[in-house]
RNA sequence: GCCGGAGUGGCGGAAUGGUAUACGCGCGCGACUCAAAAUCGCGUCUCGCAAGGGAUGGGAGUUCGAGUCUCCCCUCCGGCACCA
């Protein structure tokens, strides 16, 4: 009988979907496990087989988690709204709506040629009204919460296009950066009035809890850098001949007295301010407007070269020490750290150093050292009565003496949604005739995306071409009122969603407390590691934004978290479209199989890893299942012999261990061992061999139900094996016997022998006992079952 | 520059401080065949006739014993990058 997967997995396939086997159940009271994989973002090119492996390892370990007994949640949806599609309807005309409905249909068609065990009841698409409408009411619970606000901000923007671009889009197809990716024109900053999240008002909550979640180390400290927590103090500094102070924050207090100048962000409001006692203003000026201008990458390409303006006639006090020192501007600080100004010190601090060199600026050394330039911690010099103080108790002293406060900074920066997109939320916000924001009731959500716009770039953003938008806000508002015209950057809708696939139809909430209560949180989540700190991040701060406001009884949506690794073309290379690398799933699915295809992505290596694609490779799964498949025919009623139980349940404890662990990889190899030694027999007990298919079931789950039809009773989807110890045989084991960390000999013992007699026979091994002739014993280690270890040291006439 | 991760056969990789190279690919030889494919069996780190020796990026250390732990260095990959 031949194994056919295509007719098989189609057979399978069918009765998973009619029997509904994949169903979680909001009613069991069987123990919930949420397992849940990122949801993609449905791109034209189709499912790639880096998909393929994270669903996979979630769908094993779902299948895994059913048989175990538990109620498993395993949902898919659509990331759906974004920019590819708008760029699309942009060059093509094709509205958005399609590309995305022609997407998903794609990938659910894909997806489902795999065998995923995704409850399909559940699917949400964040571009659908019923969806995006709860989009919406987060960001109203927001903005009434004081959580969302409007403030002025810079967007990239081409002149050229009269477009606003993402920071992606400001990269050309040949790698240049600063550029309009359309067009090429260079790329300036503008001002806009926009929406922001303040997720810094969970800035120090983001980075505590990581301690209560599992997560890849790398991903907690890719968080932390992201927050980038600092602690410090903040100091005044007086104006002289003025009122104004300048507010400074600094993590090295203890170098306040090296201080001889300060520098003010380029924007600080105090350049303005004193602007009629700068003395050469017309030079501040235009130092201010050229800095204005400048990109994040123009700041990077011109790398550390420092520039700035000093503001002649403006001086401050060193409150330490009173001298009198200038101030500069220059855009190597920047306005929104801190406090926009700093105090240099160019004695202890490589950017003050470099910049004093370059302006003749006099430097001071506060902390004794050899070098100029010194970053470290240390003893105080220079300082008065601080002399002679470590750097750890001079921060405090110091700080207090000049009236200062201890305190923390952050790198974070609040969250701006405002897209001047058109495939993305509406914001839900309408400006009365005097300009004043107000809030879309939520009797009126979904405030639906008009369909009447254009797609091409016009200077403004989509939806305000659209008559329809305008005419449903004077009627429902009154005459001229306006509505908002952006749209909510996409990450909103992924920062929320895990919340829906609990309560997917729900009207009246974004999610039901019942449904909270029953499946949050995420007990298992997925996905890759690139491109995921802002995601993470996002969704934390959503979590507790609801927490505060008592929504949901827990402050981490995401218990455990792992990653897969990015599979790269059979070179090493990246896989890309323009490389013509790029593996697409089906035709390995037509070729082998969606169980090999599965097999062998589990098999490649850890999943976590960066792992090549070899077509040679597959065909090893593949070859295992085949004799998986022939077995069958030599199944029989035969008692099952010791040495084939006690692997078996060796077996059987491997991968549970190890499915558990999400070592997919070495859980195969072990099913392997197994299949060899069973193909080694005359006949096979159908016992051994029922198990053999079930533990294989979750892996390869469309071979594992064919062939449990004829040899084991109810699903193989339930009653995972429990392995039992008794039958692991342990009459003697092999092990190895050292002299002086080398293996001499290899000796058959019972695992129970005393230390004594184990040594003695140790001394009887022929590889052995010649290395101990010659020399004298100093020591012997005798560790049961695992190894013997004698230390000999030469005697004299050896030596001689 | 800073912060992570990783270096093991020809290749993907395995190994609670305890016989390094499991499992798979590839390769070689053999069986079956008129032949080939498929399948099955045997072999496959390296030097050596052997006894033995040498190998987990390089160098030191801890230990009876190190791929695994500690320190220094090299290479590759990923992230951040003037954050005071």
């Amino acid at each position: 009988m031949k194994y056919d997967h295509t007719q098989i997995e189609k057979k399978w396939q069918k009765h998973w979907a009619e029997q509904k086997a994949f169903r979680a159940d909001n009613a069991s009271p069987k123990e919930k496990m949420y397992i849940l994989d990122m949801f993609p973002y449905p791109s034209g090119a189709g499912l790639h087989v880096g998909h393929v492996e994270g669903y996979t390892a979630t769908d094993v370990y779902s299948r895994f988690k059913r048989a175990q007994g538990y109620n498993v949640l395993h949902p898919m949806g659509w990331d759906s709204f974004g920019l590819p599609a708008e760029n699309y309807a942009i060059k093509t005309g094709v509205p958005p709506q399609k590309t995305t409905d022609d997407a998903i249909a794609t990938f659910r068609t894909q997806i489902q040629s795999l065998g995923l065990s995704y409850d399909w009841e559940r699917e949400i698409g964040a571009h659908t009204p019923e969806y995006y409408a709860w989009t919406q009411w987060f960001f109203l619970f927001l903005y009434k919460n004081g959580l969302a606000e409007k403030r002025l901000a810079k967007v990239n923007w081409c002149p050229n296009d009269q477009t606003v671009l993402a920071n992606e889009q400001t990269v050309s197809e040949s790698g240049e950066k600063g550029v309009c990716v359309r067009c090429g024109a260079k790329v300036v900053q503008k001002d806009l009035e926009q929406w922001f999240f303040k997720i810094t008002d969970f800035a120090d909550a983001l980075v505590d809890d990581l301690d209560q979640v599992d997560w890849p180390e790398s991903t907690k400290i890719n968080q932390r850098n992201w927050i980038g927590r600092s602690e410090g103090a903040e100091i005044v500094f007086i104006v002289v001949g003025s009122s104004e102070k300048i507010k400074i924050f600094t993590t090295r207090p203890d170098t306040l007295f090296g201080a001889t100048y300060m520098v003010l962000a380029p924007e600080h409001a105090l350049v303005q301010t004193l602007q009629n006692q700068i003395q050469n203003w017309d030079e501040v000026a235009a130092y201010v407007a050229a800095a204005a201008n400048k990109t994040d990458l123009d700041r990077q390409t011109e790398g550390k070269e420092k520039t700035g303006v000093e503001l002649k006639g403006i001086k401050a006090i060193n409150p330490a020490n009173k001298e009198e020192i200038p101030v500069f501007i220059a855009d190597y600080v920047l306005g929104g750290y801190g406090t926009g100004a700093i105090m240099a010190v160019p004695a202890h601090d490589e950017r003050d150093f470099a910049f004093a060199q370059k302006f003749n600026i006099s430097t001071k050394a506060v902390i004794a050292s050899d070098t100029d330039l010194y970053t470290g911690l240390g003893t105080l010099q220079n300082s008065a009565q601080f002399d002679g103080l470590h750097s750890d108790e001079a921060k405090k002293q110091i700080t207090e003496f000049v009236g200062g406060k201890l305190t923390k900074t952050y790198k974070l920066r609040d969250w701006l949604v405002s897209r001047q997109r058109y495939w993305g939320a509406p914001i839900p916000v309408v400006y009365d005739p005097q300009g004043a924001a107000h809030p879309v009731p939520e009797e009126h959500l979904p405030w639906l995306l008009p369909t009447d716009v254009e797609f091409r770039p016009t200077g403004t953003s989509p939806l305000g071409q659209s008559k329809e938008l305008l005419e449903r806000t004077e009627r429902i508002f009154g005459k001229g009122w306006k509505p908002e015209i952006d749209t909510m950057d996409t990450f909103v809708c992924s920062s929320w969603y895990y919340f829906r696939f609990g309560d997917p139809r729900n009207t009246k909430a974004f999610a039901s407390q019942e449904s909270i209560a029953k499946w949050q949180p995420v007990d298992l989540y997925m996905g890759g590691a690139e491109h995921t700190v802002l995601h993470l991040m996002y969704a934390r701060f959503i979590t507790k934004a609801l927490e505060r406001h008592g929504l949901v009884p827990f402050s981490e949506p995401f218990k455990k978290l792992r990653h897969q690794g990015t599979i790269l073309a059979e070179d090493g290379s990246k896989m890309s479209k323009s490389k013509g690398n790029v593996i697409n799933p089906d035709e390995v699915v037509a070729m082998f199989g969606a169980d090999t295809l599965r097999l062998y992505e589990m098999f490649m290596g850890p999943l976590e890893a960066n792992k090549p694609w070899s077509t040679n490779n597959i065909v090893g799964v593949r070859r295992f299942l085949e004799r998986v498949w022939f077995l069958q025919t030599k199944v029989s009623d035969v008692k099952t012999e010791p040495q084939t139980e006690s692997l078996l349940q060796q077996t059987i404890q491997k991968v549970t261990e190890d499915l558990e662990a999400l070592k997919m990889n070495t859980a195969i190899s072990a099913l392997m061992i197994l299949s060899n030694h069973l193909s080694e027999l005359a006949q096979v007990p159908k016992s051994t061999y029922a198990t053999l298919v079930q533990l294989l079931a979750p892996l390869a789950p469309h071979i594992a139900e064919e062939l449990w039809e004829h040899v084991g009773t109810g699903s193989p989807r339930e009653n995972w094996p429990v392995f039992d110890p008794s039958k692991i045989v342990v009459g003697h084991v092999s092990i190895a016997v050292q002299v002086n960390g080398k293996v001499r000999g290899v000796l058959d013992l019972a695992p129970d022998t005393p230390q004594n007699d184990a040594l003695a026979a140790a001394r009887e091994v022929p590889g052995v006992a010649k290395w101990l002739e010659g020399g004298r014993e100093v020591k012997a280690v005798y560790v049961p079952g695992k190894i013997i270890s004698f230390s000999v040291e030469p005697n004299g006439s050896q030596n001689a």
